[in-house]
DNA sequence: AGGCTTAAATTATGTCGTCATTTAAGTGTC
DNA sequence: GACACTTAAATGACGACATAATTTAAGCCT
């Protein structure tokens, strides 16, 4: 509704910003392939593109086949213009990571965390004293990083500083962008992982050139993220895509938000461990952890009914919770992801068919379910893509 | 992701569109406001203004008072620059309104359908007819309508053509767009009758101001209309917003969708009244239709503790379901409308509480929960806004 | 070598918003 | 009732941009 008022230097911006982004997401491309794509004329393409030659941000790579005529010349984004910082986390460590601007990882570095006893100060020093070490690693001069994408397991509140609470943290309203930036002049971009991770797979992954996708992240918690119109979908105060305490079965089991019934109380994999344990009759799952009791499980399944009995209708649960997200949100693409997930890649068809059931036939036959590419570490490449997403949507010009 | 190319036109039709909407949604207003409001220079909008009063979009309306200095003149959209018409196509009935640039009501007519026999060829025939029926009788000549506006109860797909489903209406894919389009040139807008009610309380009623609302409608169906930085979330084929068929009560009462649990089998207005039969032993509810039987049971829950039961489960599986409305999309506003819901007003209380229970905090907090303003009726209004949205967005320049 | 094709750079033209300045139209005061 | 004061609106100079038309560059083919 309130447009930012446009000014002929706003008309460079979003060219030059249009064509980067293009560059970026699909290049190398020529000139002429930029004309194409962008609507842009000929000349009009060359001028943005001699200016951001001069300005180091993209590089000619060589000439392109020709067969009669002037070859065109590729251009790509320079890998060396900018280096990004991703941060991930999680209830478990603190991961940094350093990226090129052509997002390959060139150095990384990891912090456990205890997780009975997390200080945001301790998480704050973790992700300052990354930002040096994959830095010193690998001889990156700190004025050349520009932004560093911090993605959290919690509800992240835009703001004037970004505000952080996370349950499984005991973080309550916790100012983690006020803390990281006291001791750091680089620009920082705060957002939940799911988010980040749905970034990823929007940019490198299962989600590449749909506008409108649904991440389903199925770990320890369920959460999800929306992709609509091709941006990240925030919501009033940044928590939209809280899938995981949705309610699903009205009454039902009691989930550690406090409320009955939700989604994370079932198909959680804390929760399908709780299920299998109840249908053994109380006996504890073998594991020490959660990822090795829900491996218990699935082998199980091979020749045990009740192990598998706990399987299919967890992948009802699961069905049912994608077929809310696809009458509510009308997606092309609803993208399977999380460590839990991933371990249940089986389930997948039974998913899909569940999801059928529940879900109107129409959305439903405009969505495709998919698991996702990049596995659950891609939480740091997807923030390390939010300087760049801010970079790019300003018109490659920093602040 | 795919940015228009912009050229210094554009430039012009952006703060075109951006100061005609600021206008539209709160003139009258002085230059000096748009000059606050819109952040262009002051001749910039003196200029822009001038075009526009020349083209007779906007015109004078008298001097602003003033303590010391030269007056203001208020300006104000021109009522009869252009017409729109509005069609409301529910059920039972097609309901054709004419209104001017101010949105003021100047003629209507209706239709009644026969709900067993709806062919889309008669609602075609009723529409085409009622624009020349109300065109007529304001005086109007068609080729000062802008454009039609059609709210449409069922799924709309938005293509080339729009297409509708409505299972209610026993429509499977009906390019009601073409059809009517064989019998006018006049531009064609066809929604979902949720999502232009949603429309028109954004504009008029319970919405106003807010970035991200979700209109929620409990009548003989459930749906929900959602705003996403004040437009309306589409989705990828224009049937986001089904909520009325998410499920709430896995493997709960059977749906006429075919699904079990769905929140329409709780709190649509059949489904009410078929819970407060059975909590009777199955003694039909008097009353001679749907209306009349939901107004039996409000007012027996006076008296009866039956009743008083149906209705306090009814807001408790209500709540539940706006908390997953405010989990998923995190709203600034949460609308409640549709007949049913208007009746139900006073479980208004016991819904905020319920969703209270079911939603995390943090979202819960920023959302308030309230009550539609503008009635059922305004389907057409709503749908009357479409052109005049787009006319908006395109900078106030017929195509 | 000369014709042909395609790519990229130049030049001329017109649109647009902003800044600085001027003109218009009121109120208040002595 | 003239004069200062204040705020609104119009004018003119200027620079930023994209486009269209034209020119130059750089390859292939016979």
């Amino acid at each position: 509704m309130e447009l930012a008022r446009a000014t002929n230097r706003s008309v460079r911006l979003r060219n030059r910003g249009a064509l980067l982004t293009k560059l970026f997401l699909d290049g190398p491309l020529t000139r002429q392939d930029l004309v194409r794509s962008t609507g842009l004329s000929q000349p009009g393409v060359s001028n943005v593109v001699s200016d951001l030659i001069e300005e180091g941000l993209v590089a000619e790579a060589g000439a392109a086949e020709s067969d009669g005529g002037r070859p065109s010349m590729m251009l790509r984004i320079a890998p060396r213009f900018a280096f990004l910082v991703g941060v991930d986390v999680g209830e478990t460590r603190v991961r940094v990571e350093l990226f090129d601007f052509a997002m390959t990882l060139l150095a990384s570095v990891e912090y456990p965390l205890d997780p009975a006893r997390t200080e945001p100060a301790e998480v704050a020093g973790h992700v300052l004293a990354g930002i040096d070490a994959v830095t010193g690693t690998a001889g990156v001069s700190p004025t050349d990083v520009l932004g560093v994408g911090i993605g959290v397991s919690g509800v992240v509140s835009q703001g004037e500083h970004a505000v952080v609470h996370a349950q499984a943290l005991g973080w309550d309203a916790v100012p983690l962008e006020r803390l990281i930036a006291a001791g750091t002049d680089l620009p920082l971009h705060i957002d939940n992982g799911a988010k980040t991770l749905g970034q990823a797979e929007m940019w490198f992954g299962a989600g590449r050139g749909a506008r409108h996708a649904v991440f389903a992240l199925v770990g320890s918690g369920v959460g999800a993220a929306v992709v609509a119109g091709g941006a990240t979908y925030r919501g009033a105060s940044s928590s939209a895509g809280e899938w995981g305490h949705t309610t699903l079965v009205y009454g039902g089991r009691q989930c550690r938000c406090g409320a009955r019934g939700c989604l994370e109380a079932y198909v959680g994999a804390e929760a399908i461990i709780d299920r299998y344990r109840e249908a053994l009759g109380g006996r504890p799952v073998p594991g020490e952890d959660e990822e090795s009791q829900l491996n218990t499980l699935i082998e199980a399944a091979a020749g045990s009914a009740i192990a598998r009995r706990v399987l299919d209708e967890t992948a009802a649960y699961l069905g049912a919770g994608v077929a809310n997200l696809i009458n509510l949100f009308n997606p092309e693409r609803v993208v399977l992801g999380g460590w839990a997930a991933m371990a249940l890649a089986e389930l997948l068809p039974a998913v899909r068919e569940a999801a059928g059931r529940q879900a109107l036939r129409q959305p439903y036959e405009q969505a495709s379910i998919e698991l996702c590419r990049l596995g659950v570490d891609a939480v740091a490449l997807g923030a390390a893509t939010l300087p760049v997403a801010s970079f790019l949507a300003d018109g490659g010009v920093r602040r």
